[in-house]
DNA sequence: CTGAAAGCGCTTACAG
DNA sequence: CTGAAAGCGCTTACAG
């Protein structure tokens, strides 16, 4: 079955395609309401679809946003695309989205390649590296938005939230149940969103003693168990992950070894995770508005867009510490 | 910054359009070394970037395949996406993606919606009442897999699991756990997939007492609420949940309730959970085969895609079971 | 009031 | 060895 076009309306109902174009787009123009009807009536027996590749070919514009986050099997990010989606699909807008896995060389190879399927601008939560990628956007006038991380030395319009302060808050919670000594696990990663964290982190715990390990996105297993063994041993009695990844990677760990949670040691951590909750010793987080950031993300980019502004700016959210027995004494 | 496209190439080289195109898709024509050499050097000089859209319209393929799920926030779908997209991007086509919530009226617009975008075929985890869609489909002549469930009475291609046989052995080791009385949670959904769950589990806990309980998917908290305190009251010591968004709701309840898990309540559930880890007493589940799944109906769907092929199978892949102390008296 | 024509960026059968 | 031309399915400025 062969898809209908304009063209077979057009020899149907003996006018030309420009007519049926003109009546089916509702454009203003003098066509008899007879033939108008007519038009219509045929489109529908016909169960006429336009063709939106043919659409787009002419108009430059395909409504489609290319997002590329950084690991998508993570609820953080899964949840943040859906978002996305859900609030371009309000303006008749498609994602398409890819995972970078953290690997400059594949959010490199998605640009290029959503920049082919003609993407109308891009969400892109940036891997360490990748600064060149985002200076060829700039380059190329093509419209994007960052999302979670931004590079400072670059001016470019960004959504973000408050690390510093959120991470702060959190850890002066923590430390009302510890001692003297405290522990960090963050990635290995000089993005601005980590340093934050640990910039919060460090700010908090001033006059305890403290601990950061920092391990590797691609071992987060091997590496989890590792530095918090290494905590342990220096003595730690309360731990902060800098992500939900790195906390469930830590509770296995605390849960094989039969740790008391928050006795021996106190936790909390950045985002959220289905694990905090129905472990034993309900564990406390900092939220992210993923709503908020990813509907912002869309109106700035859909801004862009639409307006072809150039203005850049970095709009801060702000996410909320949710405590629970983990950091109860 | 114009995109750069054929004929800006050929002006700059002196050539038609028609050399370049020939040159850069390496297709076997007889030009010269020296131009092919200088058409190339101009196309990297100028970062050239062939444009998807215009090659769409030309040769009708879109190398893009249309995804629709049940229900996206539910990990098991999520993972479901996520093969299939990295299982199709390996054959260089791009998943389009969206959730119909178990809505028929939101998959039929979905369907409208990615045939404008013109995707070469789709695959579907079909939702009640949308038999309508699916023979649409058929008539169109447009290939398709379904996905998790299917239509008995319509011949299509499939991809599912043994839900009937999985489900019995499961309840079959939960029942181990129970003295006379089972119950079982599952969703007002008449799809074969959840008949056949439900099939396993009478078949499997014949002898004994049992209680069905179904609740709607839209109101999935406070009916499973409600269906528990039912079933508590009607002195179950072993419940099955039929998927892990049920059994999700139902530990809350549970552990809400202060229920001892296995000794007053054994439990097991389809599907998986990060949740069900690191509940304090590990949940048994049954595994459902994501990947192979996933791998699988892309395959399928590549080949009628490219073969044309009308032939229809089910493949029927096989779950296994995973038990853990949930399930031990 | 309506339609012929050009054009979006490609590909390819065909002519020279 | 190379290029003019037609065409994929639309839209729209323009002519009649």
């Amino acid at each position: 079955m062969k898809k209908v076009s304009l063209k077979d309306i057009a020899k149907k109902a003996g006018v030309s395609t420009a007519t049926v174009s003109y009546v089916l787009g509702n454009k203003k123009c003098r066509v008899s309401e007879a033939t108008k009807q007519r038009i219509r009536e045929i489109a529908k027996e016909l169960n006429y679809q336009p063709n939106q590749i043919a659409k787009s070919l002419k108009s430059g514009k395909t409504y489609t946003i290319g997002l590329i986050v950084a690991d998508i099997s993570n609820p953080f990010f899964a949840n943040l695309a859906r978002v996305i989606e859900d609030e371009a699909a309000k303006y008749d807008y498609t994602v398409i989205f890819g995972s970078s896995d953290e690997s400059a060389q594949k959010s490199w190879k998605l640009i290029q390649f959503l920049q082919n399927r003609q993407v109308d601008g891009f969400i892109i939560v940036p891997t360490e590296n990748s600064e060149y990628q985002i200076e060829y956007l700039q380059q190329q006038k093509v419209p994007f938005v960052l999302l979670d991380r931004y590079f400072p030395k670059l001016s470019t319009t960004n959504v973000v939230i408050n690390n510093f302060e959120v991470a702060s808050t959190m850890v002066n919670d923590l430390m009302k149940a510890s001692q003297k000594k405290i522990g960090m696990i963050a990635y290995k990663n000089s993005l601005i969103h980590m340093e934050e964290r640990i910039r919060g982190f460090q700010e908090a715990s001033k006059a305890t003693e403290k601990f950061i390990e920092r391990v590797n996105f691609n071992a987060i297993e091997t590496e989890v168990e590792l530095a918090l063994d290494k905590l342990i041993k220096n003595g730690v009695d309360a731990l902060f992950f800098a992500t939900n990844s790195l906390a469930v990677a830590g509770l296995r760990v605390l849960q094989k070894n039969n740790i008391k949670i928050p006795q021996e040691i106190a936790l909390a951590s950045f985002d959220e995770s289905e694990a905090f909750e129905f472990f034993y010793s309900p564990v406390s987080y900092i939220q992210q508005p993923i709503k908020e950031m990813g509907e912002c993300a869309v109106q700035l980019l859909l801004n862009k867009i639409n307006t072809g502004g150039t203005e850049e700016k970095t709009e801060k959210l702000t996410a909320k510490c949710v405590f629970r027995k983990s950091t109860q004494k």
